[in-house]
DNA sequence: GAAACCGATTGTGATCTGCAACTGGATGGG
DNA sequence: CCCATCCAGTTGCAGATCACAATCGGTTTC
């Protein structure tokens, strides 16, 4: 669908897929917060996305191949959208890009913890995340044992809600 | 200028300063192609900005503290605009996106061996191209004898289109 | 003194955005 | 069966942002 093509550069043809203010947003929170439905997406969004962005949004990734979209099989009327090979590998991206904000910008304790724990953990926790991610929405089996680093951040995560919120 | 924070979160906050399709590529053409007057990034770039986004770009990203602006001595109308701590510290972003859309997206051979290199390169490489960039932009002296990754970079890219030019 | 160059600004339509209301169908409780 | 609720979106509309071309006043170059 994408007939215009500014430039064959790889951060011009990154940005042509995900450089608007909510793709990686509606992104970050299927990989973050495991929100697999259209309802999860536009309630659980912290920063308001209005229905018709986010329907516009997950139209678009799913043509550029960031997003899978699949009837749920408990309940007719329900959808479930994973993500793809293609958008677990802007796990190193989404690193990066929350450590220049923690840096950067005035974010909000809560919310940066987990880019903190992120860019502690380095690319090795990125690929043990990314194999995670390859299980749930890939259905690739992992060996036993391997932890949940989604669990891992939720949990700091949560943690950091409830010292704040005390 | 930016009033109206939607959120807290790291990537939401980096998103709202370059989540866009010009701000980046106004930084990548400073930071790799050394452009630093407002034709040079007008007319150099692949892309075709249009000089009002232009205009607009280097306005908010100063207002953001991505870029500065100062006149330039030679020239009384040309104004020289500089990266900052912030903006050169967005190298290893800008590595992951070039990796990210090198595997992903159809990117043209000439202007990817950039991101190959920066990719192959690793962290050690993005720190000794911040410290020449820091060189460049804000005045701070390297070491004697430390090379230049900025004409590393900028060889093999003519290398490639000599080639496939020839 | 004329031409070219400088960093922008202006005007114009086209596209994108945010917001609220709404749709047709599915589900669950009484 | 009935009705409230939930589901994934769609529609309409106003305002913001966008791309494109022409142009600005001033500076430098020849």
């Amino acid at each position: 669908m994408d007939v215009t093509t500014r430039s064959g550069c790889p951060i011009n043809l990154s940005l042509e897929v995900i450089g608007d203010k909510w793709s990686l947003l509606v992104i970050r929170d299927m990989m973050f917060g495991n929100r697999r439905h259209f309802r999860e997406l536009l309630t659980g969004s912290e920063e308001g996305i209005a229905s018709n962005i986010l329907a516009d949004r997950l139209q678009r990734l799913t043509e550029a191949g960031l997003i899978t979209r699949a009837p749920d099989p408990s309940h007719k009327q329900k959808v479930v959208y994973s993500l793809t090979e293609a958008s677990i590998q802007l796990v190193p991206v989404m690193a990066a890009l929350g450590s220049w904000g923690r840096r950067h910008l005035p974010v909000s304790r809560e919310l940066s913890i987990r880019a903190e724990l992120l860019e502690r953990g380095g690319p090795e926790l990125w690929v043990r995340f990314m194999d995670e991610l390859r299980e749930l929405h890939l259905g690739v089996p992992r060996p036993d044992g391997a932890g949940s680093v989604l669990a891992e951040l939720t949990e700091a995560y949560l943690a950091e809600v409830a010292r704040a919120g005390a």
